[in-house]
RNA sequence: GGCGGUAUAGCCAAGUGGUAAGGCGACGGUCUGCAAAACCGUUAUUCUCCGGUUCAAAUCCGGAUGCCGCCUCCA
């Protein structure tokens, strides 16, 4: 049984999807195209990601979408600095997301809606909601009435007054309360815009969200994941959009994902370089950053660090000898496996079920059970898990090369010229090379 | 100020009533010309603190304290 935790309840639920179809139906709330993916889009597109990968170990099928958020104010503001078409700039924003995407290994969603391709159905749910009276013109803009929806709040626990108690409500003329929220921005000069009833404008943020998983999701769906950044007010505000729009529950299951934090050292331009995406691949590749953020409980902060990447990476090496995408599937420790996929169901526990599979590992070397009924365990494990099959091919001409330079070790060795021995060790090792003497005979391979 | 989360070894991190998974590091060992790698072993009488419930608590209840996030754009 499929255990969830689910933010609107704030516990950890039993998982019944609203339809008897075998589908469920999952909206991932992606990113605003401002700029290209960092490490906390890889979290929360990495847990998106398992938890799809869960779903089908407990044997539902999906449907799933990823929507792009590609008009905002901070486009229009790098659009205003940069004198390039924001569309320009989102689409490059966009190409780098996929990028990062296939590098992952993510399993692909079913269609990545973008909100500029939706504006109809944008300008329709706001007309809806205009209609109903739970939204008002004000000025050139539209805002939704935060006071018309009794149950404001009830996502993120807050209450209306506490936040108009705040101080940081900002204060603006045209709204009837502080704490409503702009539906369409009337258009300003030298901005972008659509035409729609209401005027010439753009949709304001959250409309979108609400507009696109309800049209390929329908009005009620069962899973809606995010950064818990995104608890209030985004998340809050679709429910109160959508809820009252169509008179109907929005998302059964709300999934939020913990921040990566960077503590100690600022945001440095160094720094803030490995923080992106692309980047942090082409430093430690799919695997070890799947592994890094599987060490850590979704739901749980992370602080961010390069040595506990790089721990990571020494720990998921001693996985990998083990590891084929030649195994039986089905020889494997029965027992075992069980263990793994109830950590999994259990509120995607990732942590534990790494756990089972270092006990695994010490299982083979320990040689307690059949290794190759352990090994096809692993593999299984291994896959489910959504890591990548290395293969790593040693070319033809490095292969002879290396061959002989190991014969002329081996020979000064039989003449106890250490010295050259040696010297060849660490010339290898330079390249990349290293070599391992072992009691019979001596093997190489290629680090990355 | 409000809301939410969290506190487990040197570090990272599972564990929601039955006597502390796993990883990194460190130390010892096997192997070795030496090293590295690999493997084996050791590494929390104790879970922030103070009370309480219970035969039994890291786990439940009450209180205190620290840290983090959100309340403004954010995954």
């Amino acid at each position: 049984m499929l255990k969830l935790y689910n933010t609107f309840s704030k516990n950890v639920e039993n998982f019944d999807p609203i339809s008897k179809d075998g589908f469920v139906r999952i909206y991932s709330c992606g990113m605003t195209v401002q700029d290209t993916p960092h490490i906390g889009h890889i979290r929360a597109l990495i847990t998106v990601d398992i938890l799809r990968r869960v779903l089908k170990l407990s044997e539902y099928s999906l449907f799933s979408v990823y929507n792009f958020t590609d008009i905002d104010d901070k486009l229009i503001t790098k659009m205003g600095e940069s004198h390039i078409d924001y569309r320009i700039i989102s689409q490059r924003n966009i190409d780098e997301f996929f990028e990062v995407f296939n590098n992952l290994n993510i399993l692909p969603f079913d269609v990545y809606p973008r909100a500029t391709g939706h504006i109809e159905e944008i300008i329709e749910l706001i007309s809806k909601l205009l209609e109903k009276g739970f939204a008002y013109k004000s000025g050139d803009d539209i805002y939704f009435s935060v006071s018309k929806f009794k149950e404001y709040g009830k996502l993120s626990g807050k209450r209306l007054d506490d936040l108009i108690e705040g101080k940081r409500v900002e204060v603006n003329q045209n709204k009837e309360n502080p704490l409503d929220f702009v539906l369409w921005k009337g258009a300003r000069d030298n901005e972008p815009y659509w035409y729609s009833p209401f005027g010439k404008g753009r949709p304001g943020w959250h409309i979108e969200c609400s507009a696109m998983s309800m049209k390929y999701l329908g009005e009620s769906f069962d899973i809606h994941a995010g950064g818990k950044d995104l608890i209030f007010p985004h998340h809050e505000n679709e429910i109160a959009q959508s809820e009252c729009a169509t008179g109907k529950p929005f998302a059964k299951y709300w999934i939020h994902n913990g921040m990566v934090n960077l503590k100690g050292e600022k945001m440095s331009k160094s720094l803030g370089n490995v923080f992106k995406a692309k980047e942090l691949l082409k430093l430690y590749g799919p695997n070890v950053l799947r592994f890094f953020l599987y060490k850590t409980h979704y739901r749980k902060d992370i602080e961010f660090s390069k040595e506990r990447v790089e721990e990571a990476k020494t720990a998921f090496k001693r996985l990998v000898p083990y590891i084929s995408e030649n195994f039986e599937e089905d020889n494997i420790e029965v027992d075992i496996y069980k263990d793994f996929k109830n950590a999994l169901e259990d509120d995607l526990n990732t942590p534990e079920a790494l756990g089972i599979i270092f006990e695994t590992v010490n299982m083979i070397n320990k040689k307690e059970k059949e290794e190759n009924l352990l090994k096809n365990t692993l593999c299984r494990m291994y896959k489910d898990l959504g890591f990548i099959f290395v293969k790593k091919e040693k070319d033809d001409l490095t292969e002879q090369l290396v061959e002989v330079l190991l014969k002329i070790r081996e020979s000064m060795k039989k003449e106890k010229n250490y010295q050259m021995a040696d010297l060849i060790r660490e010339e290898l090792k330079k390249r990349k090379i290293v070599i391992n003497d072992l009691k019979d005979g001596v093997t190489w391979k290629i680090e990355d």
